[in-house]
DNA sequence: CTATAATTCTAACGAACGTTAAAGAAAGGA
DNA sequence: TCCTTTCTTTAACGTTCGTTAGAATTATAG
């Protein structure tokens, strides 16, 4: 096992142990017995529980949603969004775990106010995000920014599913639900 | 104060604290603390821990759920359900909390294997109610499924925005978002 | 081989947890 | 008045928590 390979393992078991029983009920003993290592090495590679909990969320969570931001760039726009959603289906173990904790902290079910605070940053960049996106994709008159707001938010339920109920989406139901949302529009 | 105000009053402390920290996160000395009253008198009241959050589950957000489920009938469809979830944002803090608490034990991110599929039970009568309450007002061929299907998850993602996030949804916004998903349909 | 640095362990610390025993106050009917 | 039931408290139990001290082991470099 090399260097960092037992610090990565730590953190593994950490997300699952974070997301099956939350902050307050996750022990270091017991990522310590489930990566089967003594307690006081979490503490080698981890200041303390909530660092471990913190670098997850700060670093995990925020890379995660910059690279699924990163792939926004549009060709049809019913079929962008369905592959953007459907794609989540099959993130990795870890990548999903690793984004239902940050929509747990997204929802303050979890973490602290500083974490919380990271997340209503990140929220506000999202509308315009998409607006500016779909900007010129949109033919319709008047309610284009509602039509977006509409987007966002079953795109949200959506990931929700995916993410949070750990549901597959087949790629149809994707498709029909947008192209719901932006019949006439685009 | 009379026999049973004490018993409600250590609900009421108890939700919020459920709400704030979490299952394990929430202590009963806390919660006595917040009460002004002695540790044991929660056990008084309250077998333990464990049954007091089954009692607001079990409870309160299910006679939450079924209240708000019994107020559904339609004149116009729209106006309709703009009021559905206009109206969540005027519920008492009491009942905003528990239905947080529960919409938290529906996703999965507190309580156990036994309230979570009493959570898949109700979930699965969701669609069906709503296409059944829909069905006489849809004019729309083929679709009508999927325009259910995605309006109940508007729907949860705006009772979400206020119950969760406790923010206030303006009934426009929602009006224009019911509209966009139900335009052509009805 | 030896010395230094990087890992890993056993053992224990004080604090906080859920829960209960046991007894004191308050209230109400006889 | 006294007795019984209802409410409330102080004090403590055993357990588990997060965290650390300090020593043992292993790897690395000279």
């Amino acid at each position: 096992m090399a260097d960092t390979d037992l610090r990565e393992r730590i953190k593994e078991v950490a997300v699952e142990h974070f997301n099956a029983n939350g902050y307050h009920g996750t022990t270091i003993r017991n990522i310590a017995k489930d990566v089967n290592c003594s307690l006081p090495m979490i503490y080698y590679y981890y200041k303390n529980k909530k660092e471990m909990f913190d670098e997850i969320i700060k670093k995990d969570f925020f890379n995660l949603l910059e690279k699924q931001a990163s792939l926004l760039k549009i060709d049809n726009v019913v079929d962008f969004y369905t592959k953007f959603i459907y794609d989540l289906n099959f993130l990795s173990n870890y990548d999903k775990q690793v984004y239902r904790l940050g929509i747990k902290v997204y929802l303050s079910f979890d973490g602290d106010e500083e974490l919380m605070s990271l997340m209503d940053e990140w929220e506000k960049s999202i509308l315009p995000r998409h607006y500016q996106l779909l900007k010129p994709y949109i033919k319709n008159v008047g309610n284009e920014i509602a039509v977006v707001r509409t987007l966002v938010h079953l795109l949200e339920t959506m990931i929700e599913n995916i993410i949070v109920k750990n549901r597959y989406l087949p790629e149809d139901e994707i498709r029909e639900e947008i192209s719901i949302v932006l019949q006439g529009c685009v």
